[in-house]
DNA sequence: TGAAAAATGTAATGTTATTACATGTCATTT
DNA sequence: AAATGACATGTAATAACATTACATTTTTCA
């Protein structure tokens, strides 16, 4: 386990953010937010965009790439604990977060094989979950 | 090592935006792709989309999720053997594709110890290549 | 309190990707 | 050869995702 680091108090527009996600059982792209937070008062997508960036520095939001979406983070915080992996299903479009050190090591291990110096890891695997199967 | 199955004769579109990955030293966003291709004809996003979705199809192109970018595939064509997963250098945006059995094994694991059902896996490693170190 | 840093509001713009519809090309069948 | 069907292409419009620029407000902290 990595350093465990305390994030700030979470400002108005991130802890709307943070409340929209926690509440979504399926990860939503910042417009869908932004759809979600007008009757809050958001009128423009960068009010979104900001506050994600800063939960996502705050390892409490995770970016999924290959959905231009957001999910909240599974665990209290993921912090300086990168997650190891997403499990997506296409069908109920539910996401969960692996955090595998295994996983971890290996991809380690390969970016040392070739004296790359790794800075951050997408790993999503798409397919079906149990449920959906 | 999968089946290999042969690729139908690129048609004329597909090939140029073919032959524009190829020459590239660095993944192409569509849109790159068109403006380099403006010269022979074209006109239009769809016609790179449409061209890069089969080359993909084919398993001669690769899409970078966290870049929105394409590659030519590094290998005679993928195929149905899925590339393992990418290192891409923040610095000179070289891309390196791997192609680790074991990565690729264990990934398998992964998911069935949840029950699921794996169709495609996305591995993007960013950091610094031994060069740009 | 006063200055600096961080957060917010808003508009405009930039970038990535798809939908819709018309036309063209080519192999297969009659 | 004409008719068919499958696939590829051309073009315009629009949708979806994300950032830049600039003004203002709030928070932090010396
Ligand atoms: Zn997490
Ligand atoms: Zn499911
Ligand atoms: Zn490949
Ligand atoms: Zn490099």
């Amino acid at each position: 386990m990595g350093t465990h680091l305390h994030h700030p108090t979470l400002k108005k527009n991130q802890q709307l953010v943070q409340d929209v996600l926690l509440a979504s059982s399926s990860p939503l792209s910042a417009y869908s937010i932004l759809d979600v937070l007008r009757d809050q008062g958001f009128r423009a997508p960068l009010q979104v965009y900001r506050a994600l960036d800063k939960l996502v520095e705050f390892g409490l939001v995770h970016k999924l790439e290959s959905l231009n979406a957001f999910v909240a983070c599974s665990h209290e915080e993921c912090e300086l604990d990168e997650p190891a992996a997403f499990m997506i299903c296409e069908t109920c479009e539910g996401v969960s977060e692996l955090n595998d050190s295994k996983l971890t090591g290996y991809l380690g291990k390969l970016a040392s094989k070739e004296n790359f110096t790794l800075k951050h890891t997408t790993v999503e695997l798409h397919g079906l979950c149990s449920n959906c199967e």
